[in-house]
RNA sequence: GCUCCUGUAGCCCAACUGGAAGAAGGCGGUCGUCUCAAAAACGACAGGUUGUGAGUUCAAAUCUCACCAGGAGUACCA
């Protein structure tokens, strides 16, 4: 038996074994808790580097130890094939998509293999499978029935380098898409768009039952959703039959209304506009129609408008106002018409003061209704405040008159209470070619018609041409396009566009609990039962995006009957990107892989500049992304595993660090043998051997009480026990966790009783504890100790709270807060002891002497604090 | 601009619900043991105003306020 800790040797070996014994297997027994463990599954990109890898360490660890806990555990995995990047390879390569993207999917699962991830793989999943896929295109038909997916005319986001579509979540706040960094651009255009907007008070209602989410990502899907609470009034238009629909958070504000304003792009503006300013105003809509997005939203640009010529009514206090339109108007918000409210709202006021329009107070401070108009105002007053000027609510507190002011318009009929969502219904058609089809058929007569169920899946077809031009390959593909209606028989044309492949990722945790069923999406009598997710792994960057439409899909299918719960994921941990150094010309830009320049002092090899030395997320593109295969035949994937582990908390981001991993290399050799050496030390106390499930083989023990290092060798063990259960059960604390089988293992090194049962005792706790980090070595180990069974089926160690309680305890004495020295003092004595013998101690008593003592605080076991009268 | 997070030794990071100026663990550093020497291993050590300033408290890294630095989200949403 080689006695030299060989991670290559022992991980391969137990990769091997624990396959042929089907260990990763989901457990289908029943008695047992479910527990599911998730980790977001990858897009196959072609490559793993050791960033991805954090996320399914966390994932793993998490399922192993609920294993030894006693759950039936699924980890599942699969991948998120759909995408453009495999277009892209066919389009500049010549690969079919398909055949790239199962070619990379073979690459990364070997990747994954090296791991030692406990992943049943008899459930793995691709989108892109046609078996997959059908249930993706069924589920649009149950959304299409029950009138959540539909056709309209819109202004998207059009990608100019990826030719589709975008979904407004797809762009950031710079404008810029999500895959490709291209600027949007505005196009009209007839898309398909899913009703999220029906969801929009249950999906942020429920952010409450999410209480093991980050607030973070609760906040950002809050802010995305967007609730505002007002009311919407109508103004009449002088000397026409239509009303301008306004929305307001501010209906107490309404007595100060000076004018109307109108998005450029809203179609009353053709109507409001008088013959005089007809030339002015289409002037300014060309020039606003031309900027872009950002170059209309930008923060320091000077608000513009024009007056229309036209004149609405203040149906509160029948004045006549001027209608305007203005660029910081936005059509797609609210009704894209706003009422001017100066006096109370920065932006009009802003703009009032531009155009020389009439300023109205209606609110004042509560402390200075007298004299709060006796200075014209500086600037918006927008804090609530005591009305005037506003007829019969004069003298209301503003907040309330809210509510009246509602009620009165509604009495009236100028208006009714109403929410306003800043959410849009998802985009999702695209118009490229590698994606689930949308199985519709647009007929002349009936419209767009449902693919028969019986016909699913619509097939992606193989044989097609990238070009990278112009319209979809599928678009050009005549004889795929080209089908009979399914209800009268007409000629009709397939719809060409693919879904966005957010939708495929929507739903893919429903198909695990039974990944092969090839006669629906999911029975749903698994997927309850398995289902919600109770831990789920993933980036930040999904906040938004996947995690919404997840929660949508599985509140759509909930109200389809097909599921029970309202809720995907119990809990969710964002873990932190892993960073490695990077080596920039910060003049070009250009990025140099490390081994190309100097470390010690890095310069462009091509023009001797001096290079920028920074962390960076691992990409292939700066040249930092460390290979899995790199680690795992250096030091094996046990120490990899424990090193992003260990060096920062799951949440936070991660440096690579080489020296860092070698110190958990370090670590293990430590205790590997520590281990062997146990095995062949003839003294050592060994255990039975034992092959049930009990919490530790029992011990043979003498009949001598314990020594005090073997008190203390205790003691260390049970603290270990007990810090590392809460860590991995609480707050996930991964770096913490294996601090603590450091200090179990420094505690054991120290430990001067080798042959005590303690010491057995020490060493197979310490092998258990390490097995959800550590999966090969510690079950290389736990077999090297006489068992004969994995230790991954062992029950999870619990701790003795006797063992924990030590015979003497330290008391830090201090007067008036100032640390003085401390006193030893015999274990669980009371409050009133703990006082009694800090106040006789000779310590305390050399400052307490002859002085009053005005209270004594005690912190029960852990000090005594004299406060005196000096 | 608004909202949120972070700020502890050369570096990465601990510190339970406020409770020791002995702050866990790792990296790096220094010194020693071992060795012909080195690596590995083992042992020992290393003066840090807990970003700054104020406040609350018997007691503050921990609570409050202001400020500084870094990061994230969001941005004319009416």
């Amino acid at each position: 038996m080689e006695s030299k800790y060989n991670p290559a040797e022992i991980e391969e070996k137990w990769q091997k074994t624990w396959a042929e014994q089907g260990l990763d297997r989901t457990s289908t027994d029943t008695s047992k808790p479910k527990f599911y463990a998730l980790s977001m599954f990858p897009y196959p990109s072609g490559n793993l580097h050791i960033g991805h890898s954090r996320n399914y360490a966390i994932a793993d660890v998490i399922a192993r130890l609920k294993r030894m806990q006693g759950y039936r555990v699924l980890q599942p995995m699969g991948w998120d094939a759909f995408g453009l990047p495999a277009e892209n390879a066919a389009i500049e390569r010549g690969v079919p998509p398909a055949k790239w993207t199962y070619e990379n999917i073979a690459h990364m699962k070997k990747q994954l293999g090296m791991l030692g991830l406990s992943i049943d793989w008899s459930r793995e999943i691709a989108t892109c499978s046609p078996d997959y896929y059908k249930w993706t295109q069924w589920i649009f038909l149950q959304f299409f029935q029950a009138g959540l997916a539909y056709q309209k005319e819109a202004a998207v986001n059009w990608d100019p380098i990826d030719q589709t579509v975008l979904a407004n979540e797809q762009v950031d706040n710079e404008g810029k898409s999500w895959r490709s960094g291209a600027i949007v651009e505005r196009k009209l255009l007839r898309q398909w768009f899913f009703k999220i907007t029906a969801y929009a008070e249950e999906l942020l209602k429920d952010l409450e039952q999410l209480t093991g989410w980050p607030d973070r990502v609760k906040l950002m899907q809050a802010n995305w959703i967007g609730k505002s609470v007002g009311a919407y009034l109508e103004f009449p238009i002088v000397g026409s039959e239509e009303k301008i629909g306004v929305f307001t958070t501010r209906p107490d504000t309404v007595y100060g209304v000076t004018y109307v304003v109108l998005a450029p792009e809203h179609p009353l503006t053709k109507k409001v506009t008088k013959s005089k300013q007809k030339a002015a105003v289409e002037k300014f809509i060309k020039e606003v129609s031309a900027q872009s997005e950002i170059e209309r939203t930008a923060e320091d640009k000077p608000k513009r408008g024009i007056p229309t010529g036209g004149q609405a009514i203040n149906p509160f206090t029948g004045q006549k106002i001027p209608i305007w339109i203005a660029d910081y108007v936005l059509y797609e918000y609210g009704t894209g018409a706003v009422m001017g409210v100066p006096a109370h709202d920065v932006r009009d006021f802003q703009f009032a003061n531009q155009n020389q329009l009439p300023i109205q107070v209606v609110i004042v401070p509560p402390e200075n209704v007298e004299t709060f108009h006796e200075k014209p105002l500086q600037e918006a007053y927008t804090e609530p405040g005591t009305i005037v000027n506003s007829d019969r609510f004069d003298g209301m507190a503003s907040v309330e008159a809210k509510g009246a002011i509602v009620q009165y318009a509604e009495e009236k009929g100028w208006g009714k209470a109403r929410i306003q969502y800043r959410l849009r219904d998802w985009l999702i058609s695209r118009q490229r070619y590698w994606g689930v089809p949308i199985p519709i058929i647009h007929c002349p007569n009936c419209g767009a018609v449902p693919v028969p169920e019986a016909d699913l899946p619509v097939k992606l077809p193989e044989d097609v041409e990238f070009s990278g031009r112009g319209a979809s390959p599928l678009a050009k593909l005549d004889r795929w396009v080209n089908v009979a209606c399914p209800s009268c028989g007409t000629a009709a044309k397939r719809e060409t566009d693919t879904m966005d492949t957010f939708i495929d990722s929507s739903w893919y945790f429903l198909r695990y609990p039974d990944a092969n069923n090839d006669r629906q999406a999911f029975d749903p009598a698994k997927t309850n039962d398995w289902m919600p997710v109770d831990q789920y792994v993933g980036g930040i960057e999904h906040a938004i995006l996947h995690l919404l439409y997840s929660r949508f899909f599985t509140k759509a299918l909930r109200d389809r009957g097909l599921l029970n719960f309202d809720e995907p994921f119990k809990r969710l941990l964002t873990q932190g990107m892993v960073q490695a150094t990077a080596y920039k010309n910060p003049v070009t830009g250009k990025y140099f892989p490390p081994e190309s320049v100097d470390r010690s002092n890095p310069l462009d090899p091509d023009t001797g500049e001096a290079l920028k030395v920074f962390y960076e997320k691992m990409s292939k593109s700066k040249y930092n992304g460390i290979p899995p295969e790199e680690v795992v035949g250096k030091y094996g994937a046990d120490t990899g595993r424990m090193f992003v582990l260990f060096q920062a908390p799951p949440e936070k981001d991660l440096e690579w660090d080489d020296a860092g991993v070698e110190g958990q290399f370090r670590f293990l050799n430590r205790v590997w043998r520590m281990a062997v050496e146990f095995v062949e030390q003839p003294s050592a106390q060994k255990p039975e051997k034992s092959k049930t499930r009990s919490p530790l083989p029992p011990l043979k023990r003498g009949d001598s009480p314990l020594s005090k290092i073997e008190k203390d060798l205790r003691r260390a063990i049970h603290t270990a026990i007990k810090e590392i259960t809460e860590d991995l059960e609480g707050e996930y604390q991964f770096n913490t966790a294996v601090a603590e089988l450091m200090k179990l293992s420094n505690a054991m090194g120290e430990a001067n009783c080798k042959d005590s049962p303690v010491y057995a005792e020490g060493i197979y706790t310490l092998v258990l504890l390490l097995a959800p980090f550590a999966p090969h070595i510690a079950d290389e180990l736990w077999h090297r100790l006489g068992n004969t069974e994995s230790v991954h089926i062992q029950a999870w160690p619990k701790f003795e709270p006797e063992a924990l309680i030590a015979e003497e305890i330290t008391l830090v004495i201090q007067i008036m807060g100032k640390t003085k020295g401390t006193i030893q003092v015999p274990s669980q004595t009371t409050k009133e002891e703990q006082e009694k013998l800090a106040r006789e101690s000779e310590l305390a008593r050399r400052f307490i002497e002859g002085k009053e003592i005005k209270k004594a605080i005690v912190v029960p076991e852990k000090l005594v604090n004299f406060v005196i009268i000096p």
